[in-house]
DNA sequence: TTGAAAGCGGTACCAC
DNA sequence: GTGGTACCGCTTTCAA
């Protein structure tokens, strides 16, 4: 039912290829047949059909974007800043959602390369790598994004974690915490670096360390929070500054903490990672340290997109984006 | 590179025809025939070029979804409703962000009907329906979410946003408020509704309607809610409950009214819209009315892919959820 | 039950 | 400058 390239090139009187070549902006058209040819595509309101045109040249211009939760913040973030670059370059963003399941992952990646999507970014949720190499396989680039692989080399970009966690545990170690204590992540990439920031930075204090780990990544990682906290406050001495995995992880842990009768951040300070933009609208602000998602988001697109246009294969890149403190009252003792 | 339907037959010795009937399960196939098929799909990890697919059948298989901005909750929320079902089906969800610019919405809208997507869902950033007449053009059918236009028919699914304001002002009347405030929304369909709703409720108890609006839509709605509430604040006397359009005006508003150093809910209660997952962690918890934005994401889902299903086009739809209310600390006085 | 041929809406290549 | 032709990978139709 559309207009097709045919219809406009029978009623002008040219062929389909004169037509197709206006199309694309080829230099061997004369300006007159040009005009005709764009004056009548504007008052038809052509558009190509990108599916037929994906099957010729092979390229989709679509790029798919998996993630393990869209409603957390940072990924919705990280899907921003994708936007942002991949909309001026007439990319669309094809997003799937793993929940957090390794399965289902698994088949959304596939059904994206079925999709021939130009190039696929992960934030995955799996610990093994075989979807990749089903990418692979078909010469589909991807980029992974926040979680990577140990020991499985491939185009990275996240944040420097090992930092994160060095950068919170200092400012808690600035603000005066003698014991302090690190709500671990799941078993990820990410939960590693944080704690090697943060077990860097206790050495230079001579204390021990105090690690606690979430049970699992879900949708409730507050819930994951409030568990872990309770444990360090069962312990003795109960530690006086915690430096949780996460945002949504230290708004349980915040939880905890109240629901004990203790105060945020005299008895013990708080800090999170992911400065979630509400986190300073919390019964207690939140101190977190700043990804910078939105950024991330768009260093991938494009690095994405100079995957596609380079045939030969370079070696990975990893990318790590400097991460900021952002300190608030959960944090700060010395005022 | 990838495997094609053609490998398959060339190697297995049957026609490209064949090959292809047993991808779709068709009946006229023998069982040896298929099996072997099926077998040496398996082996090669045979995935059908849905492109290819696509240019043939004039499905894509693929459903467009725009959103004023991917970082607001509720839009996150129906995102993860509509692929729950749509993944499902085998359908994918390509998601364009407008940024609440009507401009860039309409190019979106056009981009994604360039793909040929099968079915647009859109919750529109503007005013007027150009676009949309575009898609009823190309017959591609389109359902719009949470915002509708006045006069321009079209299937809608959103949550009944007079009962949504009605919900909301009666609670506070409950509550024992006299002089309750409306902060309202800018110029969408839901604005209008709730605001309906507020009137309707005041006129129970016959007092004196307070409206203020917030200047626009943008990313910065606490912003405005803080603005608005100040506004408030002047007046002489002030509201001693307000009634916020949404969650993020509601919690610019607590700001405000914690600013001015009132107390909530003693001094005045508030209430938003949404019931946006971290209400009840912030320094207030803040009463909310939910709109059940996964259902909403699902029922738009289901609705599309109907439509999609139908050649006929029948006459337009319009689901209304039923909101519920969620009261928290922001609001309760009697207690 | 199987397959040959046509064609979906474009682009690439090469002759004119 | 322009256009004929082949073809991208698959489905559809119809004949064998």
């Amino acid at each position: 039912m559309p207009v097709r390239l045919k219809d406009i090139a029978i009623e002008l009187g040219v062929s389909v290829v004169t037509v197709s070549k206006v199309l694309r902006n080829h230099s061997d058209i004369s300006t007159e047949t040009r005009n005709r040819v764009l004056e009548r595509m504007r008052q038809l309101n052509y558009r190509p059909n990108l599916a037929a045109r994906a099957l010729v040249t092979g390229r989709t211009n679509m790029i798919g974007f998996v993630v393990p939760d869209l409603l957390h913040p940072f990924f919705a973030e990280v899907a921003k800043g994708l936007t942002k670059v991949l909309r001026k370059k007439g990319y669309c963003l094809v997003i799937a959602s793993s929940e957090e399941d390794p399965l289902l992952e698994k088949q959304e990646i596939e059904h994206l390369l079925a999709r021939r999507v130009d190039a696929l970014i992960v934030a995955s949720a799996q610990s093994d790598s075989s979807s990749f190499v089903l990418a692979g396989e078909q010469k589909t680039p991807f980029v992974l994004i926040d979680r990577f692989f140990e020991g499985y080399s491939a185009d990275f970009i996240g944040v420097d974690d090992e930092k994160v966690g060095y950068l919170a545990t200092c400012h808690l170690i600035e603000q005066g915490c003698k014991r302090i204590a690190h709500i671990r992540g799941p078993q990820f990439s990410a939960a590693h670096g944080r704690e090697a920031g943060y077990r860097s930075a206790m050495k230079g204090i001579g204390q021990p360390e105090i690690i606690v780990s979430t049970a699992s990544m879900d949708n409730q990682a507050d819930a994951r929070g409030y568990d872990a906290m309770n444990e360090l406050l069962a312990t003795n001495p109960r530690p006086d500054g915690v430096f949780c995995f996460n945002d949504p992880n230290a708004i349980g842990a915040l939880s905890a903490i109240h629901d004990a009768g203790l105060k945020v951040p005299q008895d013990i300070a708080v800090i999170g990672v992911g400065n979630l933009h509400y986190d300073s609208l919390l019964r207690v602000p939140l101190s977190s340290v700043d990804q910078d998602s939105s950024a991330l988001g768009e260093e991938a697109a494009k690095l994405a997109l100079k995957l596609i246009e380079s045939k030969i294969k370079s070696r990975p890149k990893k990318i790590m984006l400097e991460p900021k403190l952002v300190p608030r009252a959960s944090s700060l003792r010395n005022q």
